[in-house]
DNA sequence: TTGCTCCTCACGTCACGTGAGGTGGC
DNA sequence: TTGCTCCTCACGTCACGTGAGGTGGC
């Protein structure tokens, strides 16, 4: 049984760079583990677990635009996934863990496609900004000569 | 003297993708030519230029993620610019033309830069999801061999 | 004249920001 | 014991959404 670090909220929020605030925010949407045995108005406590999957949301939120809402979809989604796995984990046996794969690759499949789908936009928009400055400069060079 | 058409709010909110709501809360935080002489009560009008200066503000928004008030310091910069250009307006000389060009230049590139960010960072995050389904895909051919 | 879209308040909402006032661990 | 970070309300804010009630143009 390894020791996972426990971290605290701030250091957490400094390593994820968001705010203590969006945190609880998180965790009262459920996208976060809520915790049942911290007792009312103590500290709460994370690992690197916790850090990594914040950052994934982050990146989703940011880099993606996804809503709040859709997150706690994907989040449920994933949950639904969990419960799967924690009925049949008595039998950790091959068509178990067969199944969960194949839960998990159609949601990063998806994931895939809106990450690919937005490079294309911004694709787009950097084709267009690199005519606008083209034509700028060569309008320059035509005025300066 | 080109009749350029003129739209009403309803029409270019459904061709922006947008509500006609968020074009009158542009309108407030001053991103629209504010069109003074429009009696109060009276509808809106919009051509081709707002158009596209709304397509764009939006792009900035969606795409980079830019806040409001940082599309406001950009509009401010843009209408700075066309200040210089009406002051010299009278003389339309080769000299307030390069002034325009060589004030517009930078701001694209900032423009293009924060494009190529973006898709760097989005690059990042395919590379890492392409990882994780090599890896997920790698298992379940183990496991169903 | 009849719809339809537009207008102006104005309150609601989402995703947090920002104190107020108090408690807990190195 | 002294700071420091944490806690829980709870109100504020940004970027609009969403009616309420009324007016204007094909």
């Amino acid at each position: 049984m390894t020791t996972a670090r426990q971290l605290r909220i701030g250091d957490v929020a400094d390593e994820v760079g968001i705010t203590a605030r969006t945190i609880r925010y998180y965790e009262e949407l459920g996208l976060l583990g809520t915790d049942d045995e911290r007792s009312k108005g103590s500290h709460r406590l994370y690992d690197d677990a916790d850090i990594a999957r914040l950052k994934e949301l982050v990146r989703l939120r940011d880099l993606l635009g996804i809503s709040l809402e859709q997150l706690i979809e994907l989040a449920d989604d994933a949950r639904a996934q969990q419960c799967l796995r924690d009925r049949w984990h008595a039998s950790t046996d091959d068509a178990d863990r067969i199944s969960i794969i194949e839960a998990a690759i159609p949601l990063r499949e998806r994931q895939l496609e809106l990450v690919r789908e937005r490079k294309r936009n911004l694709s787009e928009f950097e084709a267009e900004l690199t005519g606008k400055l083209a034509s700028l400069r060569r309008e320059l060079r035509k005025l300066t000569r």
